[in-house]
DNA sequence: ATCAAACATGTCATTGTTTACATGTTTGAT
DNA sequence: ATCAAACATGTAAACAATGACATGTTTGAT
């Protein structure tokens, strides 16, 4: 599925500011840009590889105490522009944002309302536990009071980032609670 | 990306209540489902050659006027338990849910917010054309007025998936125009 | 000192998905 | 009658992504 060669620009980005190893990426998309795109290891280290080939990015060898090494990889100009460019592209059109818990809900026709809670249910908590960490993590790097005009330009994308992954679950969770009203309403009525 | 086998199931699903052809459910994908899972007709046809080599569905032709064969299929009793089974899984995690838009915007710490406000503005205009259609949908489906409680089993699923859809462009458009305030404040402060 | 967890890098096989190629029929508007 | 759009089915090459295999170092807790 996907756009084309996401993972390329989601790397070059990433090292937009500071030299990184492809480490450091795997562990880039376990924070908060991991809400929105995000790769294993194997894939990152065979698209850095790639990336090197076409001169987008270069490396040098940095030591991680005697003996490991850690291969850091900075944008070369070229990198910089493609960048750039990719950055200010507008997409033409939306792509199908997959949901399988959706999905599954289409077909439930069959399914007695009592399994079809326990899915909800189910579905509520894990999207309860994310909301909660998203808010410890807004909390820690935003503070508790209202920051939005007066930041740093470099802390923007952070902030647009975690108030969207924010909002995409409340969103997500105020309609699982919808509902599941339902279903209960339409299960007095049996 | 994406968990197991989805589209095996989105098949299987897509045939819960009716016999189907290949390109029936491309055009299914199209639709109100098409917000929350989709495939191109090629990996359809392929992925039908597999179900019936696993004897999850079987098929039979259908003419569609003198020639054209339309080849349709049908659930199997083990796809229907295959089906069943899937529908009553419990997601143990949630996975990335991926947004280039989203992941553009991290990025986005050299670009000037003019146009930064062009890339909000492009994304705000797609989002307000998709919500539309979905309005569209759902006022042809389920009318003006609230319907929730009283539906049919049948049309629970697609009334789900419906408000979920709706919802969810809701939300971004939203959190889009809080943006876009955010950027335009800033902007009088430079 | 031991040892587990985290740090660190890579390859390979398989699966999932798209794009392009390839072909033919039916419907409905003009 | 013509013709374009929609109907209809398939294959193949290339690209995207995961999971498993494979290996070794450093840090920090006990």
């Amino acid at each position: 599925m996907v756009a084309r060669r996401v993972l390329k620009y989601a790397i070059l980005g990433l090292l937009r500011k500071d030299d990184k190893s492809g480490y450091d990426m795997t562990s880039d998309f376990k924070q908060a840009i991991g809400q929105f795109w995000s790769a294993k290891h194997s894939q990152i280290y065979t698209e850095l590889k790639k990336l090197l080939e076409e001169e987008l990015i270069s490396s040098y060898i940095e030591l991680s105490g005697e003996k490991l090494e850690k291969k850091m990889y900075t944008l070369t100009e070229k990198g910089k522009e493609d960048l750039h460019t990719w950055l200010l592209t507008q997409d033409d059109h939306l792509e199908t944002e997959k949901d399988v818990f959706a999905l599954r809900l289409y077909f439930l026709k069959d399914i007695p309302s009592a399994d079809l809670l326990a899915l909800f249910e189910n579905q509520l908590n894990l999207r309860t536990d994310k909301l909660n960490m998203l808010q410890e993590q807004f909390a820690y790097y935003f503070g508790e009071e209202n920051p939005a005009e007066d930041l740093d330009a470099d802390e923007l994308g952070h902030y647009f980032v975690l108030t969207k992954a924010l909002s995409r679950e409340e969103n997500y969770i105020h309609w699982l609670m919808e509902s599941m009203d339902i279903i209960r309403q339409r299960q007095l009525g049996e």
